[in-house]
DNA sequence: GTCTATAGGCTGATAGAC
DNA sequence: GTCTATCAGCCTATAGAC
């Protein structure tokens, strides 16, 4: 596995320990994840888990803050966005499905997070996770008060929105699998067309029906 | 934990322990669970678990196969309804919802299992589970037919729609968790509301924009 | 059917050579 | 920094008493 590149430079070790555990970590958890399983998939040595990372739990943490790194630059063009509430919730819509497609495992270590009750995820971890349901909520209560979006639980519209996206990222392994085997009832969606789907769903599920506001047809 | 009861009844013993491996396996993982933990969360002797479902594993797919029976039986009502496509499409939803408050577990060791590719669901589970997805399909071209939806993918559909539940279930934990340590920047909605809130989101989102069709409201 | 005691396998970590 | 060899701890499974 891995590269076939012979490589003895420290950094390059630990970043292929860092892709490996990733990958790892989100298809078989942290328990189901080996450190000789890591260290093979990476082509290092199973001590440099150890030496890198001070152990299988230092690894995991620094993949976590990996993740939320990535996440946040991912999505700092819709932060800084002066455009429309929908075009933003467009925007943000495209760029979380660039992020998982740029980083497939990532959304799935998230959440399995979530699902353990977000126990390792203290403090500033937790609080810049945040961030995310900020923005949503930033845009929608724009939309809200330019009379764009009609008027929802932001709680509920960002687990509906993120949920849907994150689903999809977290079903990926086992759909391409069913797919290769040719057992799917239906074909799958790529990236860019489920992106295209989710953002049709939401700008008309919550758009106003104010009737004097303008109604332009979504479609690119 | 468990009851406090004194139970001799090995049939209750079973019960005890699908209960808490259900439980533990949908907080962590198949992996992140001992025989131990079951054992003493469901007042029974580890021994058993080999002697009732002869092992680790035979628990484990015990639980799933009754994920799978039990989503059977709670959307019964929708496969055998006669309504309008909306009306059936709300059915789901709010089905799907009573579901997970029901079994607030199954949600998420379904989901692991397609996190881990699928891997654990052989034949005849697999394909139970595409049931879910005919049963929205047949809903959404019912719709299509008559011009109550628009023209959507149907997988993508699936997707959005039972992801965006799913995942207010995968995240309870957490939330519940944050909610009593006063950290959550924003009330959760509750099982209710968050059922209505994705009718609303969805059949806005679906329905099909002809003119000439009625657009009744879809609040109750 | 239930329990105790134990065997046997695997896992994460590290000491120490290079 | 990297690797090999090794160890202690934990986990599942089961034999056998009740």
């Amino acid at each position: 596995m891995a590269l076939p590149t012979r490589k003895r430079d420290p950094e390059a070790t630990r970043r292929s320990l860092l892709r490996a555990a990733a990958a790892l970590f989100s298809r078989n958890g942290y328990d189901g994840t080996t450190t000789d399983a890591m260290a093979t998939e990476a082509g290092a040595n199973k001590a440099m888990i150890s030496y890198h990372f001070g152990g299988k739990k230092g690894l995991y943490t620094a993949v976590l803050a990996e993740c939320l790194d990535a996440s946040d630059l991912v999505l700092e063009p819709v932060r800084s966005s002066s455009s429309s509430s929908d075009e933003r919730l467009g925007q943000f819509i495209e760029l979380f499905m660039e992020f998982i497609a740029r980083h497939p495992h990532f959304p799935l270590i998230v959440l399995r997070e979530q699902m353990a009750g977000g126990v390792h995820l203290e403090g500033e971890l937790q609080e810049r996770f945040f961030g995310f349901f900020r923005l949503v909520r930033s845009i929608l209560e724009d939309g809200r008060r330019d009379g764009t979006f009609r008027d929802v639980d932001p709680h509920a519209a960002h687990l509906s929105l993120v949920g849907s996206m994150v689903f999809y990222a977290a079903t990926r392994n086992a759909r391409r699998r069913l797919s290769r085997k040719g057992k799917l009832p239906a074909p799958a969606p790529e990236d860019r067309a489920y992106a295209r789907h989710v953002r049709e769903l939401f700008l008309r599920g919550l758009r106003s029906e104010l009737p004097g506001k303008k109604r332009r047809g979504t479609k690119p």
